[in-house]
DNA sequence: CGAGTTGTACGGCACTGCCGAACACAAGGG
DNA sequence: CCCTTGTGTTCGGCAGTGCCGTACAACTCG
């Protein structure tokens, strides 16, 4: 997850380690913090553990912890206390997504696609071929699986993913591929590039791609890429369901409505093209 | 400390402000930094600018903007460069969100009004009186105005706050008003405690509370509160929309289909109570 | 053109953030 | 019952580091 200088949680050697390019260590570190309670189980996680996973002294941990909870980036829930993340996080998300002019122009999209098919809905943006999630519209059964916003998906094993890939030239989605590899997920997943290649190439022939299964047993979804309105792929359209309520002819309907619906999106954001870009 | 050369500093008083009990300044700094993004308008905001707001010197600005780019908690947005709050925060958010049981647990309860009604929904929790809304299902036609979450809304002009006010003691509400005060936020807005105190007995009475244009000109509110299994009021639903759009008899239907969802929300709150309570 | 911005880079001082030690408290296990 | 080993929290003190000032390039405005 963050890329985070890994190995340089050797204290304070000498200046021998030039020390990342002219960053704030603490600063850093209280960051850090942030991500180790994102990634805490739902109980919530000490100041010993925090401690732990940074490698610092608790008195350091400690300190850095009472700033992010005096500020309300983190809460404080007894007993212990164990830390969860706190409602600050909750406001500069919220503001964050604002931020991106995608998210609020595929809203009411995703909302109607979700409302037509009964499942959740989302919109994801090609982070140099990766698809990140930032918008999504949970359909009311849909309290079983968790999906994430804001994090790097693989782009092969999620159909969003697949739906950029695509569309990208031959070069490209070789190079993305050396860089990430094909990772198994669960039986299903492709793990050759042939394979791949050619589950794009039905893809692009059915205009949506297909995530049978490929990146959670028992999920499947379908997706659609969008343009902006020089023709560039900026992301993609999908709907994510439970394997065992769709058949097969069902299929091909949904991916005719989430073709719409990235259509729709390639509309609207030709629309508000004027203004700032994604991204 | 030292030679004056506190110029802007609050904390001029040396000693007297022990500044805030152990407390790393940096990670505070950096912090302000990113409410400071949060609080820039859309086309976002320099270095430079970063660095007035701080009341500290460009090149220390420039230091923690480094550091929270690196780490994907700010964006830069080229020209300028200037900054925009970046993914890292949506992810935090998406999960601090995930944090609060109550936002899962209302989030059907919220759809299922939104989709009855046409309208917007929220959720709040009751922050010792204070609403803050964390979660929200906006109605396909409600991109005019923006309602965010994780912000501690005044009680007296949110529907939210009325409900909630509405369930608390005499003694609490006035020490609560003589906290906050009543101001003023357009013509509608009731500023008096005479007058609020006889619209949270209206409240009562009818069950849900009404915001007609208190908080915000030409938008209305309504909303009911929820309680936890012992009876305490935890938060409120409520339902906006567009003054015009309204008439009275249908606020009336409204009111009572709000009331439901909270209803819903506290036999929900309470089957899933005996794990941690929310907040 | 110069006078005002802006963003970025670097050296050096002293302040501040870090550590370790020490504390109170709680939970087990002899 | 103590003793041990965990917590969370406080504090003093050293030195590392974060802050400032300065400097310079690029850019805009008159």
């Amino acid at each position: 997850m963050s890329t985070d200088t890994g190995h340089d949680q050797s204290k304070s050697k000498t200046s021998a380690e030039p020390r990342d390019r002219y960053t704030v260590g603490s600063v850093a570190r209280a960051l850090t913090v942030l991500d180790t309670v994102a990634a805490a189980p739902d109980e919530g996680i000490s100041v010993s553990e925090i401690a732990r996973a940074l490698g610092t002294s608790k008195s350091t941990a400690f300190s850095l912890v009472r700033t992010l909870v005096h500020r309300g980036f983190l809460r404080e829930v007894l007993p212990g206390p164990r830390y969860h993340l706190g409602m600050a996080l909750v406001r500069l998300g919220d503001q964050a997504n604002r931020g991106f002019p995608l998210g609020r122009v595929c809203e009411p999209v995703l909302l109607q696609l979700s409302r037509d098919t009964g499942l959740t809905t989302r919109a994801a943006i090609s982070d140099q071929g990766y698809p990140i999630f930032i918008a999504r519209v949970d359909s009311p059964g849909a309290i079983r699986f968790h999906t994430a916003l804001g994090v790097r998906e693989l782009p092969h094993t999620s159909s969003a993913g697949k739906a950029i890939l695509s569309q990208m030239s031959r070069g490209d989605l070789e190079a993305l591929i050396a860089e990430t590899g094909l990772p198994r997920r669960t039986r299903k997943t492709i793990t050759t590039l042939a394979d791949l290649e050619l589950d794009l190439e039905a893809t692009r022939r059915r205009g949506y791609a297909i995530d049978d299964e490929e990146d959670v047993e028992g999920i499947f979804c379908i997706a659609a890429h969008f343009v902006d309105r020089t023709g560039k792929v900026t992301g993609a359209v999908s709907a994510t369901g439970i394997k065992l309520d769709q058949s097969s002819r069902q299929i091909e309907e949904l991916g005719q409505a989430v073709q719409r619906a990235a259509e729709a999106v390639s509309a609207l954001v030709s629309d508000s093209g004027r203004r700032g870009m994604m991204l």
